[in-house]
DNA sequence: CGTAAATTTGAATGGATTCAAACGTGGTGG
DNA sequence: CCACCACGTTTGAATCCATTCAAATTTACG
C-alpha cells in the first residue's frame, strides 16, 4: 500500500542493478552468480529516502527487508511509557528488517539519518534463491550475527560507563565506517538515545571532547580529524 | 581438551536422548523425524554445570554449541578497561554459544546460575542434518532472531529508566521465565551487571520493592507470589 | 562454630538530569 | 533583502538519583 506506481513514488530511484551493483560483494548477494541475479532484480527496487524517512515502522510486516547502500539508519524501539530509544545504527551494507523473513513483523522502526539509499528486497526472492544457494543462507547467518554484535556493542560499549565515555565510543565507531576518515554529525538528541543519556547531556560531552581536539568539524557540517588515540584514552578511562 | 574421558568428567551425566527430550518441541530439533535424530545423539553429550560453572569463555573457539534443557545462563561480556556486563540470561531452550555455527569463536563468556543442564552439541551434527531438513535451517533463523530480540530487550528495558524501574522489568521478565511463578534470586551483583547499575543499587531497589510487595521469598530461596499490576505499574512510570 | 562472602544499610559525594534561557541557523513570507 | 519564526543546540543553575566508600549484618560453608 506505500508503494505506489512505480514513477509516482518520490522515493523511487529505480530498478536495482545486481550484477553491476558496486557495493555487491558487501551485500547479502555476494556468493551468489550473476546469471541468478538477472531473475531477481525485476522486483527489486532501489529507494531514496530523505532524512528523518522511514523505511517501514514497527509492527507493519510487508514481506520485505532492505539493504543499505549509503547513509545511515537508525532502529528505533519505543517502551511502553512512550519513551523511545535508539537500539543500533545500520550502515553501508548493512540489512534492515531481516525478521522479515520469518514472517515476523518488524521490531523496530527504522529513520534515515540523512539521505539513505536502499534496495528493497522482497522476501520472496530470498526465498527462491535460497533454494540453490546454500551460500544465501549462510549469508544470511552471518547477518544475523553481526546484526547481534552490534546488539551486543550498544549494549556494552554504548551504554556503560560515563557520558563522556560513550560519547567517545561512538566517535570511534562512527569514524571507523567511513574510508575517507569522516562521518555524519548525528543530531545530539539521536546521540542521547543511542546512548541512553539526555540531550543536553550528550551536548555537553560533544562540545567537551571537541574542545579537547577530539575531532573537528568540516564545512560539510560532517565531522573529521578525530583524535583516535585521544578518544580512545577517553573511552576507557573508567 | 576440556572434554576428559567420558567417567571421569564430573559434569557429564549421560549421553543425550534427544528422541525421549522432555524439552524436544522447544529446541533445535523440534522439526526433525525421531529417526533422524538416532544417528546424531552418539555426539551429543548432556552436561550438568554448578553454580558459577563456566560452559565456555569469550575468545574459545570449540565447533561446538549448546542447548539449555534447565537451569539459567548468564552471557558476560568483557569491556577493554576490565570492567563487564551482564549481556543476557538464557533460560531453558535457549542456545548458547550459536556463533560457532559461522566458525567464530565465543563472543560472550557463558556462566551458570544455579545449577544448570545443558546438551553439547558439536556444529558437524548440525551440519550434517543442514543438508536434509531445510526445517533446521529455519530453527537455526528463529533462535537468532530471538537473540536478537532478547539482545535489544537488554538495552531497552534493562538498561533505560530509573534503577527501581528496571529491577521491576527484569522481575516481570523472570517471573514469567518458569510456569510456576516463580524464579531463582539472582546475586545482587549479576543484576548490577545485568540492568547497568552498581551492585547496591540493585539491593535497595530489590529492598524497595518487596518492601513494596512487588515480590516474596519463598523457602527456597525463590522469588515468588509477585504482584505483576504492581511491578508493571512501578515498571512504566517514568 | 568460625571464617569468608554476600547482602544490607548509612552517609557523603558526584555526575546526570531537569528546567530555563540564550544562542545560532535555516526557512518562510512580507 | 530582511524580519521573523521555528527548531536544534548550547549553556547555566538547581535538584536529584546513583555511586562510592564504609560499616554492620546476614548468609553460606568448611
Amino acid at each position: 500500500m506505500k508503494r505506489k506506481a512505480v514513477c509516482t513514488d518520490p522515493k523511487w530511484a529505480g530498478r536495482a542493478d545486481c550484477v553491476h551493483c558496486a557495493i555487491r560483494q558487501r551485500v547479502l548477494f555476494a556468493d551468489l552468480p550473476a546469471s541468478e541475479l538477472n531473475d531477481a532484480l525485476i522486483v527489486i527496487d532501489d529507494l531514496v529516502y530523505g532524512p528523518g524517512g522511514a523505511i517501514y515502522r514497527s509492527g507493519e510486516s510487508e514481506a520485505v527487508l532492505y539493504t543499505v547502500r549509503r547513509g545511515l539508519i537508525k532502529l528505533v524501539r519505543s517502551l511502553p511509557d512512550g519513551e523511545q530509544r535508539v537500539v543500533r545504527l545500520l550502515k553501508t551494507g548493512d540489512i534492515a528488517g531481516i525478521e522479515a523473513i520469518l514472517g515476523a513483523a518488524y521490531k523496530h522502526t527504522a529513520i534515515a539519518i540523512g539521505e539513505v539509499e536502499v534496495c528493497r528486497i522482497p522476501i520472496s526472492v530470498i526465498e527462491r534463491l535460497e533454494l540453490h544457494h546454500p551460500a544465501l543462507v549462510h549469508q544470511l547467518m552471518v547477518r544475523w550475527q553481526s546484526a547481534l554484535d552490534e546488539a551486543d556493542r550498544a549494549l556494552v560499549e554504548f551504554s556503560t560507563g560515563s557520558a563522556e565515555e560513550r560519547v567517545a565510543r561512538l566517535l570511534l565507531h562512527l569514524s571507523a565506517l567511513g574510508r575517507d576518515g569522516s562521518c555524519p554529525d548525528l543530531a545530539r538528541q539521536d546521540i542521547g538515545s543511542l546512548l541512553g543519556i539526555a540531550t543536553e547531556t550528550a551536548s555537553r560531552a560533544m562540545a567537551e571532547l571537541r574542545r579537547r581536539g577530539g575531532f573537528q568539524e568540516s564545512a560539510g557540517g560532517n565531522l573529521c580529524n578525530f583524535d583516535r588515540i585521544l578518544l580512545a584514552r577517553i573511552a576507557e578511562s573508567s
